[in-house]
DNA sequence: GAGCACTGC
């Protein structure tokens, strides 16, 4: 085994979860078959249709349930996720050869195959006799664009819009095509969408899709959602923190507006808590379409999942009948790493097997290569798919048959006591081993193969992930709340409560930025950065740009930040001309808030070219991004009545709006070459991509903190400590800035001035 | 001298 991978952090994490699984493994149940009874009521309750007798089943399973690759993994074949009228699915596929209806016809015909449609009338009276309905829908049922079509055919966009929202911007968008079609109309007229960016609707729209987020921008401006006759909250088990906010605030509004139906779409496991938040709202269920998938479970827990992975792919390959493979991976390194190895392997074969052609796929993976996922698979040729959790969700494949799961994923957390951010390899839950597994069920039967015994599954797995908003910053959470006149946030009807110390931590934030007056009220600085779809010190940021006349560079400086870490681009091969590109735009050590302004000024100077983001190591698509933002937040500084004003020839003027922002965010070099943050003080240090990484400024001022193998500061500008009298008078005293061991530091001059 | 799960406004 090449030794590549064996030093990988995420491989560590696998090694302590093996170990886990050791611990918690019953020493007799190694070849036996264990009874998994809740798995089966869950996974016979997923099927819709809850109709094998455990009986015939163990039958059926003695018969084959030992699924063992010849000198290689040993897996248990546990169950099956049942497929649903699969007959249905296999007449729907045949052609049509009716030459003589038009394609409205067709798609109103191809309506009526949905698993949904037999259920139309009766779903319309129990939405006409209760106001508020959890649905469960199962994939491929069609809720998401038939209901919003019953409703219209029943009458109620005669009273308002019907709303549906989704998590993702692209479904948005594809369902309100596909129903525009279905219903003969041209899209954007009576079925529009909505995204950030982008709104496809007009006065004529009766259906309107968009995303979650969007709904909760129209909040701001539309408290009682009085344009709205119906809204369906699709996918509210994916549990985003817009939907979690979305539920107490549709909630509250049906209380008052008892003609506004609410329609909430859940997963099976959830529906009973969804039913039990909305005062006991019924639960509407609808039989899904899939095809059944086979779930294999390790008989012994794996020690290395890498290698594991990397075996059953192969073993697989070898043994497997025709039909793509999926492998679900943490992260673009383990993807690379498998990658690799899977070339080297399979070489050794020579033409002793067929041809394996390995794609991978993951977020920032540049555009181009992301397409190679959708070509189809060469016949004799066999696809495996590396990809992260962006497989799980937010794309599908087709013709996957197999799925290889090693049960992890990566995990933002957030520590409001400190403030520190990190990504950690953590198991997944069971619903996500759920999706996972049937994503090889799409267009076929499929197959599952669990890295994990199923006494893992069943014992050491959640049942669902950790709800965003109890593991993220909620500043803009309760700035957003505020703005909507919620003021006591503490009792705020969440479904699950983000941590007491995580909402006070936010309103202090909130209070030092002065978004916030000493009663927890709003005040005129913090109406204008609520505005703004941004972190608030971001927003606070570019409210303070006004006064240093400079507000161009801070929303441009603003979008390049929303953006996270991805704007440069660091090929394995190409790392010293990526560095010393990047450390073009650091001339004179401006720090790096002032070297991303330079990016975007350099790159709008070049008319936005494609090429000049190549030659300089920067990905487009983020580059893209930067500018689609940076135009919503032009409009939104007019909208707040901010000048757009340049002051290029003052960085300490763009410095000091900065500052204004994030003057929370402090820290000063000690002797030993680390940083020591002013408040809440912990020793951290300048991430080594950082133009000052080798600079050491006395006083700096960081955009976040993140811990990866330390705890580094990342985006950092020199800072002069007087600033941080003059900005944050009630925040910093002349103590905090003073110090002893630094008698040389030019004091007074900046103090003087202002 | 490091390491970037995934969304969304």
């Amino acid at each position: 085994m090449p030794e590549a991978y064996d030093q990988e952090g995420g491989v560590n994490q696998g090694r302590r979860f093996a170990a886990a699984i050791h611990r918690y493994r019953d020493p007799g149940a190694g070849d036996k078959m264990v009874p998994f009874a809740e798995q089966e009521a869950w996974e016979n309750c997923q099927s819709g249709k809850a109709t094998l007798k455990s009986g015939s089943r163990n039958k059926q399973a003695s018969a084959d349930y030992e699924f063992v690759f010849e000198d290689g993994i040993g897996f248990i074949k546990e169950s099956i996720m049942d497929g649903v009228n699969l007959e249905d699915e296999m007449s729907s596929e045949k052609p049509d050869d009716s030459t003589a209806k038009n394609a409205l016809q067709k798609l109103q015909e191809e309506r009526k195959t949905l698993p949904i449609h037999p259920y139309r009338d009766e779903l319309l009276q129990a939405i006409h006799d209760h106001q508020v309905m959890v649905i469960v829908g199962e994939t491929g049922s069609g809720k998401t664009t038939q209901i919003p079509q019953y409703l219209h055919e029943a009458g109620y966009t005669k009273r308002g819009l019907v709303g549906c929202t989704q998590p993702r911007r692209v479904a948005a968008m594809s369902v309100a095509a596909r129903v525009s079609q279905e219903m003969g109309v041209k899209l954007g007229h009576e079925v529009g969408y909505s995204i950030r960016f982008e709104d496809c609707s007009s006065e004529k729209t009766i259906l309107k899709y968009m995303t979650d987020g969007m709904l909760l921008r129209e909040f701001l401006s539309e408290p009682d959602l009085a344009s709205y006759s119906v809204i369906m909250v699709d996918e509210g088990h994916e549990r985003t923190l817009s939907t979690d906010i979305l539920f107490g605030l549709v909630k509250d509004v049906t209380r008052f507006r008892k003609d506004l139906k609410l329609l909430i779409s859940s997963a099976t496991l959830d529906a009973k808590k969804f039913s039990d938040y909305f005062d006991s709202a019924p639960i509407f269920k609808i039989p899904g379409r899939r095809f059944p998938v086979t779930i294999n479970f390790t008989k012994a827990p794996e020690a290395d999942y890498i290698d594991a992975a990397i075996v059953t792919v192969l073993q697989i390959h070898v043994t497997q009948p025709p039909g793509d493979i999926l492998v679900f991976l943490t992260g673009q390194e383990e993807i690379e790493t498998i990658d690799e190895i899977l070339k080297y392997r399979t070489r050794g074969f020579g033409t002793k097997i067929a041809e394996l052609i390995i794609c991978p796929i993951y977020a920032n993976l540049p555009t181009e290569l992301q397409a190679k996922i959708f070509e189809p698979t060469p016949d004799g040729a066999r696809k495996v798919v590396l990809a992260t959790n962006i497989a799980e969700t937010s794309l599908t494949i087709d013709g996957i048959k197999y799925v290889v799961d090693p049960g992890f994923c990566k995990i933002k957390s957030y520590n409001p006591r400190t403030g520190v951010e990190s990504l950690l390899i953590n198991p997944i839950s069971k619903a996500s081993a759920m999706q996972r597994a049937g994503r090889s069920g799409r267009t076929g039967p499929g197959m599952c193969f669990r890295l994990y015994t199923a006494y893992n599954f069943q014992h050491d797995l959640d049942d669902n992930a950790v709800p965003e908003i109890q593991r993220t910053n909620l500043a803009n959470v309760v700035l957003t709340l505020k703005s909507l006149g919620i003021n006591d946030l503490v009792n705020f009807d969440f479904m699950d409560p983000p941590p007491s110390e995580a909402l006070l931590e936010a309103l202090g934030q909130l209070y030092a930025l002065n978004a916030l007056n000493s009663l927890g009220e709003l005040t005129k600085i913090g109406r204008r950065m609520a505005e703004f779809p941004l972190d608030p010190m971001l927003s606070k940021m570019i409210v303070a740009s006004e006064k240093y006349k400079c507000s161009e560079e801070a929303i441009t400086i603003a979008s390049m930040l929303s953006i996270g870490n991805s704007i440069f681009y660091r090929p394995k091969d190409k790392q010293v001309h990526a560095d010393n590109a990047r450390m073009n735009f650091h001339t004179g050590n401006v720090g790096d808030h002032i070297a991303l302004l330079n990016v975007y000024n350099t790159w709008k100077e070049t008319n936005y070219s494609t090429q000049w983001c190549y030659e300089n190591y920067i990905q487009v698509r983020s580059m893209k991004r930067a500018r689609d933002i940076r135009d919503q937040l032009e409009g939104l500084l007019e909208r707040v009545e901010i000048e757009p004003t340049s002051n290029l020839s003052d960085l300490d003027a763009v410095k000091r709006a900065i500052t204004s922002g994030f003057f929370h965010h402090s820290a000063k070099l000690q002797k030993t070459g680390a940083y020591r943050t002013l408040k809440k003080p912990q020793t951290v240090h300048i991430h080594p991509s950082s133009g000052l990484a080798e600079v050491l400024p006395r006083w700096v001022i960081y955009h976040e903190l993140v811990l990866t193998t330390k705890e580094y500061m990342r985006q950092v500008t020199e800072l002069k400590p007087e600033w941080l009298i003059e900005i944050a008078p009630h925040y910093y005293q002349m103590k905090d800035v003073e110090d002893a061991s630094t008698t040389k530091m030019p004091r007074g001059k900046g103090l003087a001035a202002d």
